[in-house]
DNA sequence: GCGACAG
DNA sequence: ATCTTGTCGC
């Protein structure tokens, strides 16, 4: 059993692996992953994949298993990630991109859920957060499209509050691994012209049994 | 020591 | 995340 001291040493030794870098390539298939937990140690993974720029599902695979490891913040991939891979076997698409419903690179030791799974699977990944979690940042304008960077404390930046829908409360963006800011920003708002959420992980979180 | 704290 | 339906508001 992977202790959490341990946890954040291999948090801090795969952080260095993270790329900032897009390769360009054409995306024309968008993966989202999201993890429910109904009850009694189980853990309900989803897997989407949605068309792009069409937005149409393509693809659906959910996944039971049983938990292994608590919430605790800064450590959510431990509890996350095992499920996530369980339900990877089973799908058949292979994705251009993948987001996943938590931060990326906006983290404590730069290795968000979204860094660390993008990882591991060698895959570009989008961090997309519906709450923050570490890094300061002022309100971002009203309007759908305004944003505004979070920063670490020596004022790098690492995400974005981003406005996805006109008054409506913001979502926190990060890239994961193999993306910069401001693709991944794009990428979300190409995928969310109608919803807070970008298409993607509304349609991995109704899959995974809560929506 | 005191808050903050993805899902 | 989970316990949970209708309801107030734009």
């Amino acid at each position: 059993m992977v202790t959490p001291s341990e946890a954040i040493e291999l948090q801090k030794r795969l952080s260095s692996r993270v790329s900032g870098r897009w390769d360009g390539r054409k995306v024309g298939m968008i993966a989202a992953a999201d993890v429910h937990f109904p009850g009694r140690g189980i853990s309900r993974a989803a897997l989407v994949v949605i068309s792009f720029p069409g937005l149409e599902l393509v693809e659906s695979i959910v996944r039971d298993t049983g938990t292994s490891f608590p919430y605790i913040p800064g450590l959510l991939s431990f509890r996350e990630i095992p499920p996530i891979l369980e339900a990877w076997k089973d799908l058949r698409t292979a994705p251009d991109l993948l987001f996943c419903d938590s931060h990326g690179t906006a983290h404590p030791r730069g290795l968000g859920m979204a860094s660390h799974l993008g990882i591991t699977l060698g895959l570009p990944t989008i961090g997309c957060a519906k709450s923050h979690l570490f890094g300061k940042y002022e309100q971002p304008g009203r309007e759908r499209g305004e944003r505004s960077p979070v920063k670490d404390r020596s004022g790098r930046i690492i995400g974005s509050v981003l406005r996805t829908r006109t008054g409506v409360r913001p979502v926190y963006v990060s890239p994961g691994h193999m993306i910069d800011m401001r693709t991944s920003i794009r990428f979300v708002m190409a995928c969310a012209p109608r919803f807070r959420i970008p298409v993607p992980l509304r349609m991995a979180h109704q899959a995974a049994g809560s929506g």
